[in-house]
DNA sequence: CGACTTTGACCGGCGC
DNA sequence: GCGCCGGTCAAAGTCG
């Protein structure tokens, strides 16, 4: 069922290429304390842990990048913020509600009334759960990560032909949510994004000791990790050669960390999220503030370790690897 | 029959 | 204030 994992995969030097794609400024000396050789290091796994399963993106398809839109960062954060944090508030207010399993029935009702008469709090932006995005190159939309989803809605995305998909896990008191639609500028490529953390197992790794889907709990710093772990887990999968980004929109409309893996895709227009990833200044742009730690990276067999970079990539940025 | 998808409606935020 | 838009709900339909 599940592909081999790709953990101790060859292409260890993601880290590294990831910071050549992106044609990021010079970490290794100012922002961080950059290891040398990072593709070196990039030294096997250690044991992966089970501790934050964490889903894993598609299967069948090649993870490319995310699609955090230059201009209107809906993707990523801010128009959806306010949605967000209104979802958040409801899911928040729904764990308590939840407290006491007797009343569920009640519960129910009062959703309803909730719903349609919003009583709800005002000026209490709720911190936005820790999204994680991502591109994949598949034609399955809804690719498989490991957990359960539930779609829940569906809408039309303006000036895109295809429309987004929503998704929640299925798993009771989880309230993480993928949202996913496709590019429209390249149909083949689905921009996937992971809101929030499970606080549980995946039901696939359950089966998959040992497969490494713990690693992504080491990003720390991150303000979140199922999204990661998801993105890795699907890069993994997928073995995808493409660009991948991930990026915490918990911090607004700062990108946690963008991998690429590869520039096969062009995409023109920088008014679209792809594109706008597409273009080395954006993604320069869109980093640097708030770059994760490079040693929790690749120290800890982060995001890069575990997202595929074909080696064809790696020359991408200066070629070479501090 | 339960789990999941579809789909139209609703709601709140935001920009004008 | 109004309209647009993203996100969510929930009834109805579909599937295994």
């Amino acid at each position: 069922m599940m592909p081999p994992s790709s953990c101790d995969d060859p292409k260890a030097s993601n880290a590294c290429a990831f910071m050549d794609m992106l044609a990021l400024p010079d970490f290794s000396s100012s922002l961080f304390d950059w290891p040398q050789n990072i593709a070196a290091t990039s030294a096997p796994p250690p044991p992966l842990q089970p501790t934050n399963p964490i889903p894993s993106p598609p299967a069948g398809s090649e993870v490319l990048n995310t699609p955090p839109s230059p201009n209107s960062s809906s993707v990523s954060s801010s128009s959806n913020e306010a949605a967000a944090n209104k979802a958040t508030e409801n899911e928040t207010e729904a764990e308590e509600e939840t407290v006491d399993a007797g009343k569920a029935e009640e519960d129910k009702d009062q959703d309803k009334a909730k719903k349609q008469l919003k009583p709800k709090k005002k000026n209490q932006k709720k911190q936005r759960e820790p999204r994680v995005a991502f591109m994949t190159k598949s034609e399955v939309d809804h690719l498989d990560d490991g957990y359960r989803w539930r779609k829940y809605g569906q809408k039309a995305v303006k000036n895109s032909p295809h429309p987004r998909s929503y998704y929640r896990c299925t798993t009771a008191n989880c309230g993480v949510k993928k949202r996913v639609e496709r590019s429209s500028e390249d149909p083949s490529v689905v921009m996937t994004t992971y809101e929030g953390t499970h606080k549980h197992p995946s039901p696939a790794a359950a089966s998959r000791v040992g497969l490494g889907l713990g690693f992504v709990h080491e990003v720390s710093g991150f303000g979140g990790t199922s999204g990661v772990a998801s993105a890795n887990y699907a890069l993994r999968q997928h073995q995808q050669d493409h660009l991948a980004v991930l990026y915490n929109s918990t911090s607004s409309t700062t990108p946690l960390d963008v991998v690429n893996n590869s520039s096969s895709i062009n995409y023109g227009n920088t008014s679209s999220l792809s594109g706008f990833l597409q273009n080395p200044e954006n993604l320069r742009a869109f980093v640097p503030s708030r770059v994760v730690n490079p040693h929790t990276f690749l120290t800890d067999n982060g995001l890069l370790q575990d997202i595929i970079v074909p080696s064809q990539m790696r020359k991408e940025g200066n070629g070479d690897c501090v």
